[in-house]
DNA sequence: TTGAAAGCGCTAACAC
DNA sequence: GTGTTAGCGCTTTCAA
């Protein structure tokens, strides 16, 4: 059917040469053609498409990245677990990349600690990637790594001592979901809120803690001690466990969903019911839990808004290195109010007496 | 601090002959170093090294795929939702890899048709990659793309039409858990069990179905018709108010989690108790069920196993194209029997007679 | 055990 | 609008 065109009848793969040969142009007009440039006509550009229809011409990137210096990839440095905040947030970035015309590579870091995201950022600068997106990493400590592209932090300032060449920051409003979380605590008559709080080294963490402190300061409660979970829901557990035989609690913010389901069944199995005894709000907004008993309240962080306004920004810094950057919106404040949450008992009580 | 070494002292990243200038060696040797070749005396291998150490030297993966034609790294075609599924199958097949020396590429593809996972395949071999990973694709339709490179379906076996050079398999075992679950249920004295399938064109939902009908026919149970739900678990909920007005439904299999957990809810709130009333078993294994009420039983499906010896082969047949497969071995059923299954009303009721 | 030369398939710069 | 030339940084021959 195809003519016989030098080696694009042969055995290997055909090249931008053979699709120039087959359409009659040259080389550069393929390149054009592909890469979506001006100044290409009509006549041309169709000839080219169709000759590398017929080829099945496929573009070598890496021939590509080669010679252009630039990959067209962005790199992915995701923490390790399989929840559902990491998990959703990465969906929503390979869907935004993909939207902007970059693939991804990814790399998982369990810990999140700095050796990890600096072995993982070293790997995939070896790759070749134009940009690369961080989330939510560890508080302390270097990353010991050079690197000379822009990267791109979700729900978290950088490191103090993270030296890259640009550095972009694009909050999830975790700060502000927190205080929503707290407020909503207080507005229904609970004296003070507790928090089950994640590792102390997360960004992530810190966030919730000082919006939960926030909260708390502006309405004068005392602010109690923080419990201590993992984001898992055996953690969250055993905090409830903990927590159960402390009469006065009567409001707790779990910093994840999961972590909220765990402390609410252990509160429950130890006798003390939710939401009537005890008010539990969770944090992330998976849809799961709006099933379970009693469907949780929670506030919802905005991963696809986040990731698309991250990737615009990261996009941006790679395209356009010198331009300012454009202005970024504040995320929504997101509060699912479900059946997790309900005035204190002493609240309760005063509306039982009323209605009996 | 470094010598004046052509080009390396510029403002350009180090190349592998700067490195060799350092080290008074050849471009070959720098090269026969960093791949782990034999035939590097000590002293050439250390002095490598050493000054690729010293001028922060990072190899240049573009320029190596282009010049050998393999990238060492894979591509992932993975299905769109933030499920606990994909994401847990997605970290453990990234931690395989790595382990292998490759690297990862990944697309989301929504909805898993065929279109979808071709347009991702196209992509992914654009990007260069020496082989792909598929998981739980859709049933029916061609995936009409020239794949060349080998191509490893997780959990379940290729689409009849699809053309790759060398096309793998790897089981979760799906069948033989279904059969599992339904079999708990049966076991626990339940007359029949119904089913709450996933989508029909999903390979993952067939392969339930199957294993659910053995468990049946084995047991003479007869066989009530299909809910049908799409793994979230407002399906699951859905399905659930559907179901809860037939008394004679007594146990059901929820294919995934998310929609057993659904189920349950829209039962409780039609006034069924779980599991007194119906009992309910999930499928997959998400950790965090345990800590609902009821505790949910359910099957775990083995992401890590399977991932790890997916990728075993898929590397496999990558470097050793001509060798035979290693053999695989059969993924562990695991039954997780949590608090929402019981038997069934009418032997709870004898027993209730018995201890009045 | 090591090195020299040739090219992988593409795009950049500059001509026309 | 289009073509020509010269590399991008590495690995692959093949020779030493």
């Amino acid at each position: 059917m195809a003519p016989e065109v030098g080696r694009a009848a042969g055995s290997t793969a055909p090249r931008s040469a053979d699709v120039a040969l087959v359409a009659g142009v040259s080389r550069k007009t393929v390149s054009r053609v592909l890469n979506g440039e001006r100044y290409v006509s009509d006549e041309a550009r169709r000839r080219v498409l169709a000759a590398a229809e017929e080829l099945g011409y496929r573009l070598n990137h890496a021939a590509r990245a080669l010679a252009s210096g630039r990959t067209r990839s962005l790199g992915v440095v995701a923490l390790g677990t399989a929840g559902y905040g990491t998990a959703s947030l990465l969906v929503h970035i390979e869907q935004a990349a993909r939207e902007s015309g970059y693939a991804l590579r990814v790399i998982y870091t369990p810990d999140g600690d700095p050796e990890g995201i600096a072995g993982a950022l070293a790997s995939l600068l070896e790759q070749g990637v134009d940009g690369v997106v961080v989330s939510e990493p560890i508080v302390k400590g270097d990353v010991p790594v050079r690197v000379d592209v822009p990267v791109l932090f979700i729900g978290a300032p950088p490191a103090p001592a993270f030296t890259a060449t640009r550095t972009l920051t694009v909050s999830v409003g975790a700060l502000e979901l927190a205080r929503a979380a707290t407020e909503h605590l207080l507005d229904l008559g609970h004296e003070t809120v507790h928090q089950l709080a994640g590792p102390r080294q997360w960004y992530a963490t810190k966030d919730r803690i000082e919006g939960w402190q926030a909260a708390l300061a502006a309405r004068g409660a005392h602010e109690p001690p923080l419990l201590n979970g993992d984001w898992s829901a055996a953690s969250g557990y055993a905090a409830g466990r903990a927590l159960a035989s402390d009469r006065s609690v009567t409001a707790v913010f779990a910093a994840g969903d999961e972590m909220a389901i765990g402390l609410i069944h252990a509160l429950r199995e130890a006798g003390r019911r939710v939401p009537e005894d005890i008010s539990v709000v969770g944090f992330d907004g998976n849809p799961v839990f709006a099933y379970v008993s009693p469907p949780l309240t929670t506030v919802r962080q905005p991963f696809d808004a986040a990731a698309r306004e991250g990737i615009r920004l990261l996009v941006h810094a790679i395209e356009k290195p010198d331009a300012e950057l454009p202005p970024t919106g504040q995320p929504p404040v997101e509060l699912v109010v479900r059946g997790s949450t309900a005035p204190p008992p002493s609240h309760r009580g005063a509306t039982a007496l009323r209605t009996t």
